[in-house]
DNA sequence: CTCTCTGCAAAACATTTGCAGTCGG
DNA sequence: CCGACTGCAAATGTTTTGCAGAGAG
């Protein structure tokens, strides 16, 4: 798995500058919209294959809404977290499970299951939305 | 929010017993095509809405796969509970996240948060698919 | 120059919906 | 009988892909 190279475009940059400016994680098609509005040019599909090739590179944080749509945000941190996401605007937190990450370790090998992912995401409506 | 009256139809009593004789969780998908390989006929729209009732009856778990696609599988506990999954064939073991359910409360409050629902799902490879 | 990236339009999927006919209770 | 349920086909919405041209290094 020899890492490919990586360009530095326009379309990238302009993703990077509206991921950098909002707090909170945006579908790729929200993302498109934005870019469009600020009267940037970008293809949608441009999009979804800068923010594939970012979560490949674990240069954003990628969850499923409720309703299974990917939203994508920049990393804050290096260390694996998760997310308190509002369900209305998007609004996030990033919180710390303690001992989740050892737990579902454990749990799943115990059971013999191997490769080992696992997802931990708590929606609700932030203050605002309330 | 009246509980509408809910019929027993054939085609809801083959989804049931698809349902019932597999351990795993199904697509929609799935679903339909195991219902056509043994013959019978069924509309995929009619597996999608009777899922659909089903999971508000709360009468099936639903999970999102990694990829996003839908996943429904015959409740096995009433209690609230996780699921260690097979990314590759589906199999599936029912866990329970012992702090984890009051953790997310506890999280999502302190930031203001209501109205609070959580996932928590890992994901691996079951040692038949290792 | 070379090879990745982009735009566009078409394709691929999962899922939903409108509607007329069917059938459970 | 009545209204919920069904099948089908068309509509939606997200995401992917093929291909020819543009542009980064």
């Amino acid at each position: 798995m020899v890492e490919t190279e990586r360009r530095t475009t326009r379309q990238r940059r302009a993703v990077e500058a509206i991921l950098g400016e909002c707090e909170d994680f945006l579908s790729a098609q929200e993302l498109h919209m934005r870019l469009r509005q600020q009267g940037d040019t970008i293809g949608l599909a441009t999009v979804y294959r800068t923010l594939g090739t970012m979560a490949q590179d674990e240069r954003v944080d990628m969850l499923r809404s409720e309703d299974g749509e990917a939203r994508y945000r920049l990393c804050e941190t290096d260390d694996h977290h998760h997310h308190l996401v509002c369900r209305e605007c998007g609004h996030t937190v990033e919180i710390e499970g303690p001992a989740v990450e050892s737990w579902a370790d454990e749990v799943a090998t115990e059971h013999g299951f191997t490769d080992v992912t696992h997802t931990l995401e708590v929606f609700g409506l932030c203050s605002g939305c309330a």
